[in-house]
DNA sequence: ATTATATACGAACATATGTTCTTTGTCAAG
DNA sequence: CTTGACAAAGAACATATGTTCGTATATAAT
């Protein structure tokens, strides 16, 4: 089942994808002719059914403008995730949490090849450079998942409440104490009581944007 | 210029968002009109031109099945970008860098909030922890912009011809010799001369990926 | 050489689909 | 009442767009 597709095959196939994307409508077989360099709207025609039969478009015929995109291109074009930055993460000042106000001022577009699950994700802005320890940079975009707990070893955005400051650190919880390890395996662990340790969340990703 | 919108066009407006959620494509005027009981073609035309007016659809004249939502409800259909991850990046081997050959193993799909452009773009997953002074951790995906030059102070992947080592750093060129700062402050730089440096590319974007 | 199959061409054709135009009805303003 | 703006109908029209068909070429199998 699985053919290999003819050059033009692929260049009808690459140009579908890229006028769908551009214009959310598909092409007609004279446009698609035009592109792709076929003459003849009756080859273009032949073609689109070699492709309908490999599973990748869905021909309706007499439909004008009717092809689609089948399966992982389509998903492609439809996925995509909108994650409120909620606002700067620096060391001595408290995480931000999610609330229930609806619209936030900046948010950050993803797709599922980053965030697999949006449940509970928000974003954070890095602000100076004291998370240094666990590989995060000043501007960096740290992706949270707001849970209360973590499992030992992720990484967490934990607050500690004697120190009033935050960090990110992978968390190990040891009897009644906590050892906080730095990402960096240069540096050396710390260790705080159980009961001066917050969780906010764990990390699930972080972004470092340096130039468009 | 807000006016109100007639029930008719409410309901026209409803039946679009319908059925091209469903279909990926536009009805067309006489679908509208049987499915919202105008039995005059002209007068779903008329009322079309109303919402265009509102700013409430893209109509584009002359082109089957050419109406396009405007606004929210579509942003989340159109852009995302799929980047080829070439290969591992380690200190002791040579950079990947973009070849002909079209189809990759690995991709991995980003939106236009973390790509601006696509041009030469790339992804190399880090290997290993020889460039944690970039804070560039084990595991992290690295987007690069392939080009033999870059400015002073960007982040570069370089290849240090006698060592034959790769590293990232950013890159000053300071009269014959060239310094390689480390993204960490903490750590000093680097002086090697010019022409030991073979620069492959500019990175555009750090990604750390921790956690479905 | 012959046959079969896949692909391609181009022109004529069919119809799916947008557009125009004339007429009509409603309603508020003058 | 008359006028004008707005909305609607329906039919005729124009064209954008898919389809069919006779023919042709290349390649591989017989």
């Amino acid at each position: 089942m699985v053919r290999e597709l003819s050059d033009r095959q692929r260049r009808i196939y690459e140009f579908l994808y890229d006028y769908i994307r551009a214009k959310e409508r598909a092409p007609t077989v004279r446009e698609i002719g035009e592109a792709v360099g076929i003459p003849s709207t009756s080859v273009v025609k032949y073609n689109l059914l070699k492709l309908a039969e490999e599973g990748l478009i869905e021909y309706n015929p007499k439909i004008a403008r009717g092809i689609r995109l089948i399966g992982e291109a389509v998903r492609r074009l439809a996925d995509s995730i909108r994650i409120p930055i909620l606002g700067p993460i620096a060391a001595g000042q408290p995480i931000p949490v999610p609330d229930t106000s609806l619209d936030y001022e900046r948010t950050i577009e993803l797709t599922r090849d980053i965030v697999k699950n949006q449940k509970g994700i928000y974003a954070l802005e890095v602000q100076g450079d004291s998370m240094i320890d666990a590989l995060i940079h000043d501007g960096d975009i740290v992706l949270m998942r707001y849970q209360p707990t973590v499992e030992n070893g992720e990484l967490a955005a934990v607050w500690l409440r004697r120190e009033e400051e935050a960090t990110l650190k992978r968390f190990y919880l040891e009897g009644d104490r906590v050892r906080l390890q730095p990402a960096n395996p240069m540096m050396k662990p710390i260790f705080v009581p159980a009961d001066n340790v917050e969780v906010k969340g764990k990390v699930v990703c972080v972004i470092r944007r340096l130039d468009s």
